[in-house]
DNA sequence: AATAGAGCCTAC
DNA sequence: TAAGGTAGGCTCTATT
C-alpha cells in the first residue's frame, strides 16, 4: 500500500466519505497502471487532450465533495498524465419582472446546503419581445458544488415552474391585475419562478464550452494552489502519437446460431498496436500451434504478427489483459465491438472470475449498447461507417468497407466453417483472424482517427461521444458554443402541441411540403450512343426571346462585369442564336447526347444564408408590433410562401371529445404489462397515445378509414432580417471552414505531387500528413 | 384482385 | 434515453 492511501486511511472522516475515497483510490491505482498518474505539482506540462469525463474530488481540508472534470493528456514523448479540473455546475432561472432579488434571497435560504452561489446575469433572450432594441433579460445563474445537488434542486424547481406556467396560462387574462401587488410570503416567491434554462446541458459539455477546452488539442497545463489552468497551444497542429490498439476476437458458435457468451469460447484474439500485430490462440479450439505470420494485403498496410499459443481461454484472457497494461493504449479500436467483442470479452472474463473493468478499465453498458472506459477511448469503426462513410446499409460490413475504403479484397470465411477450420485448418483461420485486425486498424488510421479527432476540436464532447452521437446532437453542440459566445440564452427543447385540430378534425400529424425530385427521362445513356429527342419548339422560342436579357444577367449579376467591357457580345450571341433557331426548326432529332452532371454545392447552407433562416427569425405580427424597428416602410420583414400539409382523422372533433370523456373514466392496461390502472394516472404522453389508439379503432368502424387524404394549404411566413445572427453565423462559419480546408487540401495535394516528382522523402511524408490532416 | 398501411432503405 | 428533416420507391401483409 502506498503512502497516499495510508494517509487517507488514518484520516477520521464520515463513513460514506471514507468509502468514496477508497473507491477513488482504486480508480487512481488502475489509471496509474495505464500511465495516467495524477499531475498534482511541479512545472507546467505540455499535453494533448485525449479525452475527458465528469468526476468528483474530495477537498482534504474541508472534507467536502466537489464535481470536477477529469482530463486525460498525452505528452509529446508518448507518456501520459491526468488532471482534475474543478468546475461548478449551474443552470439559469427566470423570475417575474423585478422579482430577481427576492427570489435569489429566498432560494439561498431554501436550498442553503445545496446552492453555492447565485448571480443575477443579463442574457440575450431571443424569445423576449422587442429584444432587438437591446433589451436583455435577467436570469439567476444558480451554481452548485456537485452535479447531484444541481439535479436535486432542478427536479424540485421544475415541478414549481410547471405549476406556475399552467397557472399563468389559465389566468393570462387577469395577469396584469395581479402583478401590481407585491406579496412577501415565502410561498409567493416560488410562484415567481417562471422558467428554467440550460439545466439539461451535460456537465462535461458545460465545462468544455465555458472554458473553451476541446479534445484533440494541445495545452500547457499548469497546476497551482488555486487549481488547474489550461492554455491552448494554437501553434501545434499535428496530433499527438497516442497508442492505438485495434483488436478482433474469433469465437466458437453452434451451427446456424450467433455466438453466445454463456457457453461459447474465444478461439483467438488478434490485435495491432501502433502497427505491430499480435495473435493469441486458444489451443482448446485451435488444432495446432501457430507460428509468427504476416498478412500484408497492400504495401502500405503492413501486418507482421507475433503469435502466442496458450492452453485455454482463461490464459488467453490473462495474457491479453496483461499485454494491454504493458502497452497502455489510449485508444481501443474495434469493428462492432460495442455490440460483440467487448460484451463477449466481459462475459467470458466474468465466467472465469475476472471483472473486466478491474483488468482494463472497460465496462459495457447494455442499455446504451456501448463499451467505455474513463481514461481511454473505444472508437468503434462501425459507428463511423454508419454515420460518416456514406456507404449504403447493405455495404456496411467490414468486408464491404475494406473493399471500398481500403481498396483490397479481404479474406473471407463462411461463419459456419470457422469452428471446424480452427481445428482442421488452423493456419488458415489464423490468417483470417489477423486479416480482420489489419483491416480494422488501417480503416481506423486512414479514416476514423483523423476525422473524429478533427471533429473533436470543435465539438465540446469526448471522442467516444463525437463518434457515436447523431448529427442533430452534434449540430446542437455547435449552436450551444455559438450561443455561449454571443451571450445568448438557449431555448428549452420544443414540445409540440398534443391536441391540435384542423377544421374540427384532430390532426394526426402536420408538416411542410419539402423539395422533391423530378425524373425527366429514365434509361441508360451514353455520349456515343444516339438518342431520340422530342423538343418543344415553344420553349426554344422563349429562350430566343429572352436571350439578351439572360446574357446580360450572366454578365452583370453573375460575372459582376460591365456590359461595355465585353468586346464580342454580338459574336457570342449570334452563335447561340443560330443553334437555338436550328433546334426550334427541327424538334425531332436523333443525336449523340452530351451528358452533364449538375450539382449544387452546399445547397441547404446557402439557402439558409441567403434568406437568413433561423428559428427565432420566424416572426408573427404580434412580435413585429412589439418591436422598436416596426416602422412604416420597414425592409426587415421578408415574406416567404410555404405549403402546409396535415393528416387528419376522419372522425369529428365532437367524436373525439366523446371518446376522451369515456376513456377518462376507465381503467387501462399499464404500458409495461403492469396491473391496470386509472387512465388519468398515466402520463400525459401515454394518455394521448391510448386515446389515439381508441380514436383509430373508432374511425375504422364508423368511417371505414382512419385518415382522410392529406390536406395542403399555402401559408406565408415572415422572416425577420434583423434578428440576432448567431444561428446563421454558425452555418456560415461552418461552410467557410469547409471551403478553407478544401482549398488548403488542394494546395497540399499539389505539394504532394511536386514532392513525389522530386523524390524528397521528407517532403513527401510532410505533404502526405498534411493531406490526411486537412 | 385491389388497396391501404407498415417497414425498410435511399436521395438529397 | 436519445432522437436532423421530407420525398419516395419497393416489398410484404392485412383488409375489403
Amino acid at each position: 500500500m502506498n503512502g497516499e492511501s495510508r494517509r487517507w486511511d488514518n484520516k477520521d472522516s464520515r463513513r460514506s466519505s471514507k468509502k468514496q475515497k477508497l473507491m477513488r483510490n482504486a480508480e487512481e491505482e488502475l489509471e496509474s497502471k495505464f500511465g495516467f498518474d495524477l499531475f498534482t505539482e511541479g512545472d507546467k506540462r505540455l499535453g494533448w487532450l485525449l479525452t475527458l469525463s465528469s468526476s468528483s474530488l474530495d477537498d482534504e481540508e474541508t472534507g467536502r465533495v466537489y464535481s470536477c472534470v477529469d482530463l486525460y493528456f498525452v505528452s509529446q514523448d508518448g507518456s501520459a498524465f491526468k488532471s482534475k479540473y474543478k468546475f461548478r455546475p449551474y443552470f439559469y432561472a427566470a423570475t417575474k419582472e423585478k422579482m430577481e432579488m427576492d427570489v435569489e434571497g429566498y432560494l439561498r435560504r431554501r436550498y442553503e446546503s445545496q446552492i453555492v452561489d447565485i448571480e443575477i446575469v443579463k442574457k440575450e433572450d431571443l424569445d423576449l419581445k422587442n429584444h432587438l432594441s437591446g433589451l436583455h433579460k435577467s436570469y439567476l445563474k444558480i451554481s452548485f458544488a456537485t452535479v447531484q445537488q444541481l439535479m436535486d434542486v432542478k427536479k424540485d424547481l421544475l415541478h414549481v415552474v410547471e405549476r406556475n406556467q399552467a397557472k399563468s396560462d389559465a389566468a393570462e387574462a387577469y395577469e396584469s391585475i395581479l402583478t401590481g401587488k407585491r406579496e412577501q410570503r415565502a410561498h409567493d416567491f416560488l410562484d415567481c419562478i417562471i422558467d428554467l434554462r440550460e439545466y439539461d446541458v451535460p456537465y462535461h459539455v458545460r465545462f468544455a464550452i465555458d472554458n473553451d477546452i476541446r479534445c484533440g488539442q494541445w495545452y500547457d497545463v499548469i497546476v497551482s494552489s488555486t487549481g488547474v489552468m489550461l492554455e491552448k497551444r494554437t501553434d501545434l497542429l499535428q496530433r499527438a502519437e497516442v497508442h492505438v490498439c485495434a483488436f478482433d476476437i474469433e469465437t466458437t458458435k453452434l451451427p446456424l446460431k450467433f455466438p453466445d457468451a454463456d457457453y461459447d469460447l474465444i478461439m483467438m484474439i488478434s490485435y495491432m498496436v501502433d502497427g505491430q500485430g499480435y495473435l493469441i490462440t486458444n489451443r482448446e479450439c485451435v488444432g495446432e500451434d501457430i507460428e509468427d505470420l504476416e498478412y500484408t494485403p497492400k504495401p502500405e498496410y503492413e501486418g507482421y504478427f507475433k503469435v502466442t499459443n496458450v492452453k485455454n481461454e482463461v490464459e488467453l484472457l490473462k495474457l491479453w489483459f496483461a499485454h494491454m497494461r504493458e502497452v497502455k493504449p489510449g485508444i481501443y479500436v474495434t469493428y462492432n465491438g460495442d455490440y460483440f467483442d467487448w460484451p463477449f470479452l466481459e462475459s467470458r472474463a466474468a465466467y472465469h472470475g475476472f471483472k473486466m473493468s478491474d483488468e482494463v478499465g472497460f465496462s459495457c453498458d447494455k442499455n446504451q449498447g456501448e463499451c467505455r472506459a474513463k481514461f481511454a477511448c473505444h472508437l468503434d469503426c462501425f459507428a463511423w461507417v454508419k454515420r460518416d462513410s456514406y456507404l449504403p446499409q447493405g455495404s456496411q460490413g467490414l468486408k464491404a468497407v475494406t473493399k471500398t475504403k481500403l481498396g483490397y479484397d479481404p479474406l473471407e470465411v463462411n461463419p459456419e466453417d470457422m469452428v471446424r477450420f480452427a481445428k482442421e485448418k488452423p493456419q488458415m483461420m489464423a490468417s483470417y483472424s489477423v486479416s480482420d485486425a489489419v483491416a480494422t486498424y488501417y480503416l481506423y488510421m486512414t479514416y476514423v482517427h483523423p476525422f473524429i479527432f478533427s471533429l473533436a476540436t470543435i465539438i465540446p464532447m469526448s471522442p467516444d461521444e463525437v463518434l457515436r452521437k447523431g448529427s442533430g446532437t452534434l449540430c446542437e453542440m455547435l449552436l450551444m458554443v455559438q450561443a455561449y459566445m454571443a451571450n445568448v440564452i438557449c431555448p428549452n427543447k420544443h414540445q409540440s402541441d398534443q391536441e391540435k385540430f384542423h377544421k374540427s378534425h384532430l390532426l394526426e400529424s402536420e408538416t411542410y411540403i419539402g423539395g422533391h425530385v423530378e425524373c425527366l427521362e429514365s434509361g441508360v445513356f451514353r455520349s456515343d450512343l444516339p438518342t431520340s429527342f422530342k423538343l418543344d419548339p415553344s420553349a426554344y422560342e422563349l429562350l430566343i426571346k429572352n436571350l439578351d436579357r439572360d446574357l446580360q444577367y450572366a454578365i452583370r449579376v453573375e460575372g459582376k462585369m460591365d456590359l461595355d467591357s465585353i468586346s464580342n457580345y454580338d459574336e457570342v450571341k449570334n452563335a447561340i442564336m443560330e443553334k437555338l433557331v436550328l433546334l426550334r426548326a427541327e424538334p425531332v432529332r436523333e443525336e449523340c447526347p452530351l451528358i452533364y452532371h449538375l450539382d449544387v454545392a452546399a445547397m441547404y447552407p446557402n439557402i439558409i444564408l441567403t434568406n437568413r433562416l433561423q428559428p427565432p427569425s420566424i416572426v408573427t405580427d404580434e412580435i413585429c408590433t412589439a418591436c422598436d424597428f416596426n416602422r412604416p416602410g420597414k425592409t426587415c420583414l421578408r415574406k416567404l410562401e410555404w405549403v402546409w400539409r396535415g393528416e387528419i382523422f376522419t372522425a369529428k372533433k365532437s367524436d373525439y371529445y366523446h371518446l376522451k370523456k369515456q376513456i377518462e373514466s376507465e381503467f387501462v392496461d399499464g404500458t409495461d404489462g403492469q396491473l391496470s390502472k386509472s387512465f388519468l394516472d398515466l402520463s400525459k404522453i401515454d394518455q394521448q397515445s391510448k386515446l389515439k389508439e381508441r380514436l383509430k379503432k373508432y374511425c375504422q368502424k364508423a368511417y371505414k378509414r382512419v385518415l382522410d387524404k392529406p390536406v395542403t394549404e399555402v401559408r406565408e411566413a415572415g422572416i425577420c432580417m434583423r434578428e440576432n445572427s448567431f444561428y446563421v453565423d454558425t452555418v456560415r462559419s461552418f461552410r467557410d471552414r469547409r471551403y478553407e480546408y478544401k482549398g488548403l487540401n488542394k494546395v497540399w495535394k499539389g505539394k504532394l505531387s511536386e514532392a513525389k516528382a522530386s523524390g524528397n522523402s521528407i517532403k513527401i511524408q510532410e505533404a502526405h500528413d498534411m493531406v490526411v490532416l486537412l
